[in-house]
DNA sequence: GTTGCCAAAATTGTATGCAATATTCAAATC
DNA sequence: GATTTGAATATTGCATACAATTTTGGCAAC
């Protein structure tokens, strides 16, 4: 039966479109997200916008306004900071357990995505560009075979998007493309220890290559520094 | 103002309510929560307890199955392997946090829980020990200074304490009692290695304990019970 | 030109009613 | 006696109507 398909996996799946769009920067951190609009958008009502955004609330992408509304998340630079944090401290663990457990069919897999990463980049289709950078750090969660791991970095992701999008210095070369492949490299080599220092120093990479220093958090305005 | 208190944290008071349940052992694994049942007992209507119960199954703590209603989760085997398996990963570092940056208060509060949980081992109060065990390892979570590796403890605490009650052994003791103490020593004494090596240990004597053949059946939840 | 205020409009919060689906239980059949 | 069927009951799914709150826009006063 479709129950799965129809029934509650309807404002899942509206969960799921609002996430992909965040994470192909289509919607900007910040945004308000109305329900009446959104209800419309989708042709539902808005009880199910509601259970959509309830659930993206609790996963961290979006945050609930009291009689506001909702908005797409705005890490600050603390919360980016965080972010990375604990992706440094998941991923080198991911990368060990894929290298114990991947079978033939997860290398193809990884393979194939890079092909398509390379595919992208060779159409310039910034925008899949950017999808597929954060698919493969999830594709890698999912071979490791940790359902909770997985969960955390399908989190984690969409709000390293948001980082990205927010604190991004747009004239810095984008992911330096062979990171990836160096990692599936190192994966297929069995090589622990090598993999892991490249998913750190991948990690690092994109952390430094963001602005992170004079970013305007949600504190309170420092008026001396304004006037002075 | 109080718009915090009054408007969506009920919702989330209500989960926050069962979640606290099942820490406490007051909620067995596997449990229907009757929506109505549920509004009933905490006199709201059943939107609201919709919305807790949308929350609680986006952190994993229930199960909504289409068209039949929510449940609390009970883990798998395999799934509590994997729980384990992540706070191996995440406890260690956030030892290395609290360490890298507890202030005076912090050790403080540390040192209160641990007289909190002596008291309530001398009282013999089963369901209090439970609660604070795991009550322990947020509240160094909460001090790493993390807070997403915070809300993933705040998941993993109470399914821990679900896969506890599925397959604990009844005649073992409980918690070896000076574990935590000696966690907490360790981190006084800014001694990483040995902080780390101590949690790592605790955790797996935990998982060790357990047993894979027990189990539970759906009991019905006694709402009076869970209130009071 | 700016500020303050009030009414109008738009948006979110909540409850309730009804439809759809599952569960229960008793009666009928084998 | 066990199993199946089907009506009665209970529960979940959903949308809509209405209340509460915020936002907007204009008008007046300074």
């Amino acid at each position: 039966m479709t129950a799965d398909d129809s029934n509650k996996m309807q404002a899942e799946k509206i969960a799921e479109t609002i996430t992909n769009a965040v994470m192909e920067h289509r919607i900007a951190p910040g945004s308000k997200l109305s329900e009446s609009r959104m209800a419309e958008a989708f042709k539902v009502s808005r009880t199910k916008i509601r259970q959509a955004l309830t659930m993206l609330a609790e996963s961290g992408l979006v945050r609930l306004l009291p009689n506001r509304g909702a908005f797409i998340a705005s890490p600050t630079v603390q919360e980016a900071r965080e972010v990375f944090a604990l992706r440094r401290i998941l991923e080198p663990e991911i990368i060990r357990g894929v290298i114990s457990q991947a079978k033939k069919s997860d290398i193809k897999q990884l393979k194939e995505h890079l092909k398509a990463e390379k595919d992208a980049r060779a159409a310039s289709n910034r925008r899949t560009i950017i999808r597929l950078s954060g698919d493969f750090h999830l594709l890698l969660a999912s071979i490791c075979g940790n359902r909770y791991i997985e969960k955390m970095m399908a989190e984690l992701c969409p709000l390293t998007c948001l980082v990205i999008a927010l604190y991004d210095v747009p004239q810095t070369p984008a992911c330096p493309e062979d990171e990836h492949d160096k990692i599936v490299a190192a994966i297929e080599a069995g090589d622990d220890a090598k993999g892991v220092e490249l998913m750190l120093h991948h990690l690092t990479h994109i952390e430094n290559a963001l602005n992170l220093d004079g970013g305007f958090d949600d504190d309170q305005v420092d008026w001396d520094m304004v006037l002075g």
